[in-house]
DNA sequence: ATTAAAATTTAAGTATGCTTAAATATGTGC
DNA sequence: GCACATATTTAAGCATACTTAAATTTTAAT
């Protein structure tokens, strides 16, 4: 049985993915239910659903972990995600923030023979318009890049915007009106804790940038 | 409410203006039933769900009717699932009984704003793949193409292929070994009603087709 | 016009994926 | 170490979309 998951299993283990490969994130079932909009209770249900199929660790209380079988699974959607944002981005020219609402459609949609030749029509791309690596068919996802958030980056130190980590218009905007993209050099020079804001030098420019912004922008 | 149908209930609709524009068909729930390879009794369950949402006229043991509402949804549905088929073949080069699949999976995940970027790509294209008209945006269907299947077309009348309703592979290798396109002229030239067989003249060429084959061909 | 066959509907039940509300466990502050 | 706030789980219930099995209606044959 079950060579095939629901859309929203689909979802639950990606969910889990993300905050695993998250450090200063759990993936206790409240976690994983905020992140789906769903409630808690839904959350542990499915929880222990998924611990039958052998697709998550799950003891009460804990944090859930995904399984070989779980893991192979997120990868695959998150390949399938990641190719349709590629996808959507190169050929349609859809901007950055709506790339990602109609790839969370189109990923529960696409059988692994058309993956195959998205992936191919786009060269097999390994890096998608965020920079996020694309999971390769085999499973492997490209882990070396050393990506490091802005606000925990060192100061006075020369980096390259290396992921755009969002799906909101607004950071968009930001970006596009600062020439921020992927392989802009900048430098930080500065923080304010107190009120969470960074100074950084970039395109010979000096911009304060509030840690929440921050959060999105990896550098390397 | 329900500005948004389920997987199953865009399928049902569909289901049942596929038979309705289909002459020697009816749309009796079994039959819609049989063609989503569900039980009879679901599709009644079904009907009477969707008769309380007004999207189908429906009365115990009558033929399901669309509401004007239900063909709305039906034919944007079909404009979804025709631009896909024309994309997959045109732009991943897809073979014509590759696209139907693909199509019916993406058809449910493609939001307003996509499909129209998939159409403009394509230059707003009015015919898929095999010939059959695609909805405009405004839900108008190109219905004057008196098209007919070969089995009932006049004998020694010259015509030209103007659809291809398939999604078999066989019968494509069929189509592309005999250099059966659309556009492709042909003529009837006798008919072999006891064995169900029609003798066609193409490309010079003389071929017997069996009914079974030949009512998925249309001519003009 | 009857009657048997075929189709359709009803009834009861199931799996999935949710919900709300109550119960229980965890962990943090003092 | 205890009490309380917070988080998680359990329990009960609901909508969707199906199933099987039985009852009913239609239809088609004689």
């Amino acid at each position: 049985m079950a060579n095939y998951s629901s859309i929203a299993v689909e979802n639950f283990i990606k969910a889990i993915y993300k905050y695993e490969s998250r450090d200063g994130a759990d993936t206790k079932s409240g976690t994983i239910a905020t992140e789906l909009g769903i409630t808690h209770a839904a959350a542990t249900d499915m929880a222990r659903k998924l611990a039958a199929k052998n697709m998550v660790d799950y003891e009460k209380y804990k944090e859930l972990k995904l399984t070989p079988a779980g893991k192979k699974l997120a990868v695959h959607v998150v390949r399938k995600h990641r190719l349709w944002e590629t996808f959507l981005h190169q050929v349609f020219g859809l901007s950055m923030h709506e790339i990602h609402k109609e790839a969370e459609l189109l990923e529960h949609a696409t059988s692994d023979f058309l993956l195959d030749k998205i992936s191919e029509y786009l060269g097999n791309p390994q890096f998608d318009p965020h920079g996020d690596p694309i999971p390769t068919k085999e499973g492997k996802v490209e882990t070396s890049q050393a990506s490091l958030s802005m606000v925990y980056a060192e100061l006075n130190t020369s980096y390259k915007i290396c992921r755009l980590r969002s799906s909101d218009e607004e950071f968009f905007d930001f970006c596009q009106a600062n020439d921020m993209r992927l392989g802009t050099a900048l430098t930080i020079k500065k923080r304010y804790p107190k009120t969470r804001m960074l100074e950084a030098e970039l395109n010979h420019k000096t911009l304060l940038i509030h840690y929440d912004l921050a959060q999105a922008i990896h550098v390397e």
